[in-house]
DNA sequence: TTTTTTGCAAAGTTTTTGCACGGTC
DNA sequence: GACCGTGCAAAAACTTTGCAAAAAA
């Protein structure tokens, strides 16, 4: 028996550039829909099957917000996360609004090694056409 | 459409004490095994509906903690959670890492409403026993 | 051609909903 | 007694898995 081989599909590559191109991390959904603008015959369970590749691959991780699993590529550098109010999705943020460098000790003991934030709030097209 | 009003019942007043009593935000699953200690014929949709029904009377609320919707009591003051990447334990933490009034605006246009802070690394427990 | 991947559909899970009975006010 | 809440079971929502056909190498 042979070490199965990691295969370059269109489907795959278009799930992998869908999600580069986020404005941020993207649900199952998200992905699902973005990815039939090119593929429109895609279908759910490759979607599921290529999130689980990619991320055992490293080349993306998951993200839980809002009780919801979504996914982002890796090596996009420190990170946070901003999620609309108001229409509901997620943007990544290159600012950082802590200072807890690794080996910090937080009152009472904790050592930090990360740290995540997830602000909220409304979006700039949310928070300009402020308006329901 | 009369307004309708929310009764006290056995039920409701177990699961909320579950969660008050809890050492930490507990899944669903959790809140209905140790509801039914005192329980044994409560139903899962009872659970779900009455986390729903307390979440918007504000009495508790969600976080996503590694993947999973979790329920703490409100109330309990701002807070973060620090979770040990040793012995898995999550913490409530009362001290905020960060300043970020309602009303802030990101760079980008994002107004802040809200804030999350996830903290990991060692707790107090686990640091001692490995540091010198 | 050989082996992996895909889309569909069936099978699991998890969460919500419809109902008739039981409990609270 | 009126009306809300509960448990059960069915339904809906969300993921995973089995297969034969299609695609990559």
């Amino acid at each position: 028996m042979t070490a199965s081989v990691s295969r370059s599909t269109r489907q795959r590559d278009v799930i992998a550039r869908v999600l580069q191109d986020a404005e941020g991390p993207l649900a199952v959904n998200d992905v699902l829909d973005r990815a039939r603008l090119d593929l429109p015959a895609l279908g759910v369970a490759t979607v599921y099957r290529t999130l689980k590749l990619l991320t055992e691959q490293g080349r993306i991780h998951p993200v839980t917000l809002d009780g919801e699993t979504r996914y982002e590529p890796s090596g996009k550098g420190h990170h946070h996360h901003f999620s609309c109010t108001a229409c509901g999705r997620v943007f990544t943020l290159h600012t950082c609004p802590v200072s807890l460098p690794r080996g910090t000790v937080y009152p009472g003991g904790f050592v930090i090694e990360a740290h995540e934030v997830t602000l909220y709030g409304r979006c700039p097209d949310c928070a300009g056409a402020s308006s329901a």
